[in-house]
RNA sequence: CGCGGGGUGGAGCAGCGGCAGCUCGUGUGGCUCAUAACCACAAGGUCGCAGGUUCGAGUCCUGCCCCCGCAACCA
């Protein structure tokens, strides 16, 4: 059994922000609990790079827009390196790799793909078509660039997705693609309703250069989303490569509930017409809102990932986002919280239970730990949680272990133990608190990769090793 | 009648037909191995409003009010 997980590739019109981030952690902590399993296990991530919005904000930068990808492509991957995201692969949509094999799946799609005439609003400022509701709606005129909206007509391919619409909505219904958590499967086959309509899949060069060429027809570019979605089979190397054959279909495909659309009804048409498999879940999480509002550079509340990580390491970065936001809906980012959490969940539950276990096993025993017992533990609920995508769950499960623990140090007081000179029981009782931490460590690993390597590092010879230092020192002052 | 989600102790959430629960915060007590950390106990809710179904409703039905998303290539 392989395991493929995705996430979905950020288009790099503007700098990486928490959503990426968290999306990241999501995908990183089923990578690494598969890795964990010792499934063979493809972690793929990417960026997203045409279209004419970026073509455009390469020219006002005064930059080629290969030059202005490749810097911002950039700055998605030093964040998943500050953020220890383990992903096997990067993919770019200006790889010649994916732009060759986007055009081999264009052709291998040919059959349901035609050329028309499409007839809309447009506006010369947005560069988009508008659906005649919203032309209605602001009464024919662009409110971002005061323009009236001019009927336009242009020539384009188009996708028949509106075939699928029935295959689509049963492998939804029936579960064999399983959009998690159920308020998203309710919303996409609503959206899907009685029938998808054909996608227009492709765009006259002349208006958007910046883009893939047709294959066979140089006047017209692909669509930038039709495009974008290949990367996660281009990423294996679709159609011959050994590892797509091995790792598709993908077994979880990581996306925010904006991109619903694209991932739950176009992507598995594409796929569909190409023949493949749609991948077993689709995980879909929630964005998230700083004071309850969304985030925009327009209200100047935005917070960048690196604002967090110049504060908390990234081990209290992904346990935050991990846990206090849910993993099923919206969540609101707070430093408050953060720092909340941060003092009583790690510094003073799991750093503290961590610190007296190695001072009473320093104190009274010489630093020798003994026999370490196996763990015991029922670790279902956790084991559940994540597959379920429940990464919040997951980390309740594991805190309470953390909480046992310290009731247990409370009832056997070993510090009592100790002066009973019974050194055979306080040995069972502290290397029992060992056991403990070494299993908290495995459970956390996922999650917290780095503090699962010091707790485990501290413990594991026999001998207590506290070079690390205090795992989760307190913070003298959280202002903010 | 566009679609969807939500309104449960000070805060954040769980519960979805059968004695209102969890975490944080607050108060009191205990302990001393520990990062003024840890443990125990307590206070605190007419479960948005109004009807209805039922022996029994946060939990099902109807109506209403209020928040928030989506509806347009922002994760």
């Amino acid at each position: 059994m392989n395991y493929y997980v995705t996430t979905s590739i950020p288009y790099v019109n503007g700098d990486p922000h928490l959503g990426h981030a968290l999306e990241f952690i999501m995908a990183d902590v089923l990578a690494r609990y598969a890795r964990a399993e010792k499934t063979p296990t493809i972690f793929s991530t990417g960026t997203d790079e045409h279209g004419g919005k970026i073509a455009e904000k390469a020219k006002e930068l005064g930059m080629t827009p290969q030059a202005f990808c490749d810097q911002m492509s950039q700055k998605f991957r030093d964040l998943q390196k500050k953020l220890d995201i383990s992903n096997d692969r990067f993919v770019r949509t200006t790889d010649p790799g994916h732009e060759q094999r986007a055009q081999i799946i264009w052709k291998a799609l040919e059959k349901d793909i035609y050329k028309a005439s499409y007839e809309g609003w447009y506006c010369t400022g947005c560069e988009t078509f508008v659906p005649e509701a919203v032309v209605k709606e602001k009464g024919g005129t662009c409110p971002d660039h005061n323009r009236p909206y001019e009927k336009l007509k242009e020539d384009n391919y188009f996708f028949k997705l509106s075939a699928y619409t029935d295959k689509i909505k049963k492998a939804i219904t029936d579960g064999s693609f399983h959009i998690v958590p159920t308020t998203r499967k309710h919303e996409i086959l609503n959206i899907i309703g009685d029938k998808l309509e054909d996608i227009s899949i492709s765009r006259p060069k002349d208006k958007i250069s910046w883009g893939i060429p047709v294959p066979g027809d140089d006047s017209q570019v692909m669509y930038v989303w039709f495009e974008a979605l290949m990367n996660y089979i281009t990423v294996l190397g679709y159609p011959e490569h050994e590892d797509f054959k091995k790792f598709w279909p993908a077994n979880v495909q990581v996306i925010g509930k904006d991109i619903l659309r694209f991932h739950a009804a176009i992507w598995p048409g594409m796929l569909l017409g190409l023949g493949l498999p749609l991948p077993k879940t689709l995980f879909v999480h929630g964005h998230i809102t700083v004071d309850d509002k969304k985030m925009s550079k327009s209200l100047g509340n935005s917070i960048t990932p690196d604002e967090v990580l110049a504060k908390y390491s990234p081990d209290v970065f992904r346990y935050y986002f991990l846990r206090h936001i849910p993993s099923y809906e919206d969540g609101n980012f707070s430093w408050d919280k953060l720092a909340e959490a941060y003092n009583n969940e790690l510094a003073n539950e799991l750093g503290n239970a961590v610190q007296r276990t190695i001072a009473m096993i320093q104190k009274y025993q010489g630093g020798i730990i003994g026999d370490i017992p196996e763990p015991h533990h029922d670790t279902d609920a956790y084991t559940k949680a994540i597959e379920a995508c429940k990464f919040d769950r997951a980390l309740d499960e594991v805190w309470e272990r953390v909480r046992g623990l310290n009731q247990y140090i409370e009832e056997q007081k070993p510090w009592a133990i100790a002066k009973d000179k019974d050194e055979t029981h306080l040995r069972e009782v502290l290397a029992y608190q060992v056991s403990c931490l070494l299993e908290i460590a495995d459970l956390l690993e996922p999650f917290m990769p780095q503090t699962a390597v010091k707790i485990r590092h501290m413990f594991q010879e026999g001998v207590v090793r506290p070079a690390e230092g205090t795992l989760f020192p307190k913070h003298e002052e959280t202002t903010n």
